[in-house]
DNA sequence: TGTACATCAGTGAACGCGCGTTCACTGATGTAC
DNA sequence: TGTACATCAGTGAACGCGCGTTCACTGATGTAC
């Protein structure tokens, strides 16, 4: 099945990576529910109506947005969640490294999904809640073959896999803030992320005494 | 000191109410970025030069609509952290039902500093965060009051309080999704915020172990 | 390989529309005497 | 209390501008023979 693409093809994928990026450039300082669809082209040097070759609406660009800046998070969990070995602290301790890398790869992946989790488009919010219940499915998973959840009912493991996500993604956030503050700030996020979660699993250790 | 507004203080007093109360209603569908003057003026009735007389911008009003949201719940604090007797798991309960509440009876705020809060308008974040780390430092200040606290380092008392607080917002958001749901469904999230404050609870007992 | 036709990504003109902002205004309210 | 003037919240016309969407098009690429 190595099929490689005709120029034509080949083409049309390019102008619908530049607008991607073109759009994602953009929403570093706006919300998609406010991003035009002639910002996008003018920004790519393609006519407006060239748009409508690849998406429907901006909205569906934000869709498109969600899975470019999630799709290749999934095998990141593994290696996060119970990765390699080592004790609770250098496994922690790597977790946020991880995080922060990611954030400093990828700040503007992050910031969207960060902005429009909550943000004004519903369809892009809906692929973004789908995305990340997917990826606490995968975690809990992830920590149901931990020995240290033996015991643990369905339903615990989801509400910790859930408690590790949204640290994440709070973390992740906080990194994004920090990006171009001084080393020493980034080092104060990284070290109370790390404490956070720390203490996480110490009541994890510990529940459900 | 009682100072009974003029005629024309009151009158443009409860525009101003208007136009935050409409904006507020435009932004549940929206964001902030995209919200018009003219579409605020509208819903309430007036001419769109009226605005100005109120606001420089959406931003400014934007601004107003997070001290309206925000600066009213500094007294819940105090109630929610460490308020009342019983023991852990009665103030757990009570905690989250008081945050089910205030969904219950200010969706439109709960939501819109969800959604404003990492949005694409710069100012608006930057009084989001003000409001919340002022928060943070009182439930922090509530947290050292408590004798289980003896012995914490201030750092470790802040990461509590920025965990406590998130997992507020968290918990406030997801009753929000969950508004229009049938009761088991409420109920269902509410479980799960009281058991993840369980656990980080058993955590801080056991900190640092 | 060469030819004739089909496909389709990107074009460019045109449209009606709502936007934010300016400006001089009006008339009810406030104030000084 | 009554009068004359000042204030100022809200008005309405006007502006230039960029928006999303439509449409018929062009010309390079793809396909059938």
């Amino acid at each position: 099945m190595s099929h490689t693409l005709g120029i034509r093809q080949a083409q049309k994928q390019k102008t619908r990576q530049a607008l991607l990026d073109a759009a994602l450039g953009l929403l570093e300082e706006q919300s998609l529910s406010s991003l035009g669809l002639r910002e996008v082209t003018r920004a790519v040097g393609v006519a407006p109506t060239a748009f409508y070759r690849h998406f429907r609406s901006t909205a569906d660009l934000g869709v498109a947005l969600v899975e470019e800046a999630l799709g290749s998070l999934h095998p990141m969990i593994a290696t996060t969640v119970s990765g390699g070995t080592g004790d609770s602290a250098e496994r922690i301790a790597r977790a946020v490294d991880l995080i922060a890398r990611h954030v400093d790869t990828h700040p503007a992946h992050v910031r969207f999904i960060a902005r429009e989790r909550h943000g004004g488009v519903q369809p892009v919010r809906e692929a973004i809640r789908e995305q990340l219940a997917r990826f606490t499915e995968e975690v809990k998973a992830e920590l149901a073959k931990d020995p240290e959840s033996a015991g643990w009912s369905d339903d615990d493991l989801l509400m910790l896999a859930h408690l590790y996500v949204d640290q994440m993604l709070i973390t992740a956030s906080l990194f994004l803030e920090a990006l171009e503050a001084p080393p020493e700030e980034r080092e104060r996020v990284a070290q109370v992320a790390a404490r956070q979660m720390r203490l996480i699993s110490i009541g994890r250790h510990h529940w459900p005494a």
